[in-house]
Order: C-alpha cells, then sequence, then structure tokens
DNA sequence: CTGATATTTTTGTTGCAACAAAAATGTAAA
DNA sequence: TTTACATTTTTGTTGCAACAAAAATATCAG
C-alpha cells in the first residue's frame, strides 16, 4: 500500500497500488449504492470484478472490514452491513457530535467563494431530483456535506465522517424513490447556506443538526416497515 | 480475517487468523508505548519480531494505516506518527466530542457496581503512580476510561475512541516520567466517579473533558518544548 | 414436507518467490 | 564539509498454490 499522503483526499492516483485501487474503487460502490445491505463479498468474486489478482482484494476487504464498512456475518462471510435500529441510532448519535463539530468549525473559516461552490452543488440535487435520478440525489447530496465539512480544516474529523457514512450509505439507497421524492434536505442545505454566508458557526450546525435527524426519521420509519414486513 | 463477532470487544482469542492476531498485538505495543512516535516499521521487521510470515505482518500494518494509526512518511515507509501542534489540537476537538458523548451516556446507563469497578481501577492508577511505574500507569489510566465508555452500550462509538487513542498513544510516552509525576487526572477521575453515582450525565461529561483538556495542555506544552529543542 | 446428516464446493488464509521501486550507502567532485 | 550522483540493499507489492475450515448442496430417514 502506498497512499503517501492520507492527510488531503489527494487524487494522486500515479503512484497508487492495486490494494489502494480496489480499496476506493469499493468504497465508491458501497457509497453508490451498488451493493445492497447484506450483500456478501468474497475474496475471489471482487478480485474478478475489479479485474486483480486475490491480494489487492483481499486487502481492500480487509480494511473495509476493519472499519466496519463491511461486518462478518460468519467465520468466513463479509456482507455490506444490514443496520438495525439500535446500530441505526447511535451512528445517528455520533454523527451529530462530528458532523455538527465539523459544521460549526466550517461556519469559522468560510470564504465567499465557499459559499457559491455550495450553491452550485446545491442546483445538482436539484435537477438530479427533478429528472428522477435519485442515485445522483444521494451522491450530490454526499458531496454537498462534505463540501462544508471540508470547510472545517479538520483532516482527521473529515477522514472519521466518511467511514460513518460509509456505513449508513448503503441503508439509504434501501429509501428512493419514495423518501427522495419529497426533496429531503433542501430546505435544511439552504439555512445552512445561509447560516454560512453570515460565518454563524451555531446555526451552520443546527441546519446539519437537522438535516442529520430529518434523515434519521425516514430511516427509521423504513427499518420499521421492513421488519413488519419481513415478519408478515 | 475472521473477527466473526466486531460489535463487542470480545477476547474470542480461538478461531482468530494470523492477521488479527498480529494487528491485536501491535495495536496494544502501539498503545503501551513499545514503538516511540517516528519508530519505522517494515513489514519483514514486524513478521520476524511476531513470528509469522510476511502476509499476517503486511495485514496488521495496512489495517493500522488505514486507521491512521500508522502513517506513511515516504511510498515505502510507515512510521508511528509524529504529531504536531495542529494534529493535536484537531484530535483534542474529537476527542472532546466523541468521549464527552460517552461519557455522558454512560452517566445514564451506569448500575451501582461499576461504580465499585472503576474505583478500583482508580487505585492500581495510584500505586503505579506510587511505585514510579509510570508505563503502568497510563495503561491503567487507558483502562479506567474505557471502562466509563463502555457503559455507554455504544459499541461503535467505543471503537471510535479506540482510534483516536491508538492516534495520541505514542505521544503520551513521550511525556512521563515528569508528567505523570503530579498525578495527572486523579482529581478528574474522582469527580466523574462521584457523577456517575448520581447518574449525572452532563456533570460526568464536563469531568472527562476537564481530564482531556488537562492532558491536551501538558502534551501541548511537551511538543512546543520538543519543538524548540529540535531547532536549537 | 421437515429436519438432520453426509458430501461437495467454495472460501479465507498463509507462506513464498519474483519484481519494481524506493531508501540507504558509498563515491567523488567542488 | 557539502552536494550531487551512482551503486547496493532493503522494502512493499503482487500473484499463486496448497490447505483447512466453513458454507452450500445433496441425501435420506421420519
Amino acid at each position: 500500500m502506498a497512499a503517501h499522503v492520507k492527510e488531503l483526499s489527494n487524487p494522486d492516483r500515479s503512484a497508487e497500488s492495486l490494494g489502494d485501487a480496489a480499496y476506493r474503487q469499493m468504497k465508491e460502490r458501497i457509497i453508490r449504492g451498488v451493493y445492497r445491505p447484506g450483500h456478501k463479498l468474497t475474496v475471489r468474486a471482487v478480485a474478478q470484478e475489479l479485474d486483480v489478482s486475490t491480494t489487492p482484494a483481499r486487502d481492500a476487504i480487509n480494511r473495509l472490514a476493519s472499519e466496519a464498512a463491511l461486518v462478518y456475518a460468519g467465520p468466513k462471510t463479509v456482507v455490506v452491513p444490514v443496520l438495525d435500529a439500535d446500530a441505526l441510532k447511535e451512528i445517528t448519535l455520533i454523527r451529530l457530535a462530528l458532523e455538527g463539530l465539523a459544521a460549526q468549525q466550517a461556519g469559522e473559516h468560510v470564504a465567499d467563494d465557499d459559499v457559491e461552490a455550495l450553491g452550485l452543488l446545491q442546483k445538482q440535487i436539484n435537477s438530479a431530483l427533478d429528472a428522477g435520478r435519485y442515485a445522483d440525489a444521494l451522491w450530490h447530496n454526499k458531496e454537498f456535506h462534505f463540501a462544508i465539512y471540508r470547510l472545517a480544516k479538520l483532516p482527521h474529523l473529515v477522514l472519521m465522517i466518511e467511514t460513518l457514512w460509509l456505513r449508513i450509505g448503503p441503508s439509504l439507497h434501501n429509501l428512493y424513490p419514495e423518501f427522495a421524492k419529497e426533496r429531503f434536505g433542501v430546505h435544511n442545505h439552504e439555512v445552512a447556506m445561509e447560516a454560512l454566508q453570515e460565518r454563524d458557526g451555531a446555526s451552520v450546525r443546527a441546519a446539519i443538526e437537522n438535516d442529520i435527524r430529518d434523515g434519521y426519521r425516514r430511516l427509521k420509519r423504513a427499518c420499521r416497515e421492513k421488519a413488519t414486513l419481513h415478519v408478515a
């Protein structure tokens, strides 16, 4: 493995090992919802899918499992996690703490052109929603959040938040289109951008916390419905 | 890799792969201060040290690097991280958020015999300090903190806090004995235990936050002294 | 059809050798 | 001594085969 610089998300893909590349591609697939909760991942299948040998594939799977982006369903079975109500609640608590912190700090380091860039991202979310491209909307939503978090200039924090999104990402994709149709988060995002413009850290935090809580409520409902469906 | 159950820190060492064992042993060595900041770790050296082949050794190093417990100083050079002032400040911010959350939640799930167990751990810290066994004091200090955090019944949170301690652990060992001599943290720990007994989550959080901030102040001073020493 | 049991297949792990790239070392010129 | 360059050594990576263990499948008794 050879990332050289873990600090910044540097797209220096020139001297990247196969293991690093596999890890990065798997991460993107997980967030993009290619793998659904419960999906089983085997070393050889991933190796074939990514066109590498078993060693880099194993590297990637092990790293993701070590970050809890994948979990063990048995001694030799790694799957995309299926979040139960407790796990969902816990991760939401942690998200509120970490993303709230990042949002607040962002409000104190923001520059004017940063907010413009955010407005552009929001427009991408909106047009994706208009066109019914819900997976794209979810992806741009992720970019919007992380664009804010990166403003905090706290690289360790951003990395930790990324591991959290990796854990809930697959479950998020179980919600749309029903849930994406109601233009989720749009209002909270607008409030956050206004607060950023005024450099009001506390308000940025409040807006982001609201967004997280809104998502949690919908996710919890979906989780309940699925559970009752599974029983019946 | 075969941990089966990542959720709880289950000492089920029976069906543990060599890679898992290597990872666990390396983690303990890092926290115990066996490796100092800047120490270079090579696959073959670790393999020999742990008496395994290169594959499990490489697994362990890669997993630790992926969690930022080890960092790259070059394309083929992983070292124990040397925290600069910025990184120290950032990690402290994150610690305050996560360990504060864990402490508060612990205050709301604590049982009576839990506090007794904590008192025992504190006694171990004290006798280690009395005997001048500072490395042991640091170890018991870690156990004290995590005994509290585990009371929160939030396994994901505890795991995330562990990765933070892994990052600052090596730097902590650069401080004693000077810093351990002043019985660091003893007062904060006593306040925390009192607050736990009264199930006062907010006060538990305050005590732990105080403890973290005290440690930060000392660490920062040491970091400054070392920097000026390095220049001179 | 159900449940337990035996069989077959699949799967993660491990050690290792070859390779390319980086780091360490040595050398010489200024 | 210092700097730049060439050489040697060390190092991470990668693919692969063998192995043991687990998972999937087939079989059969009730």
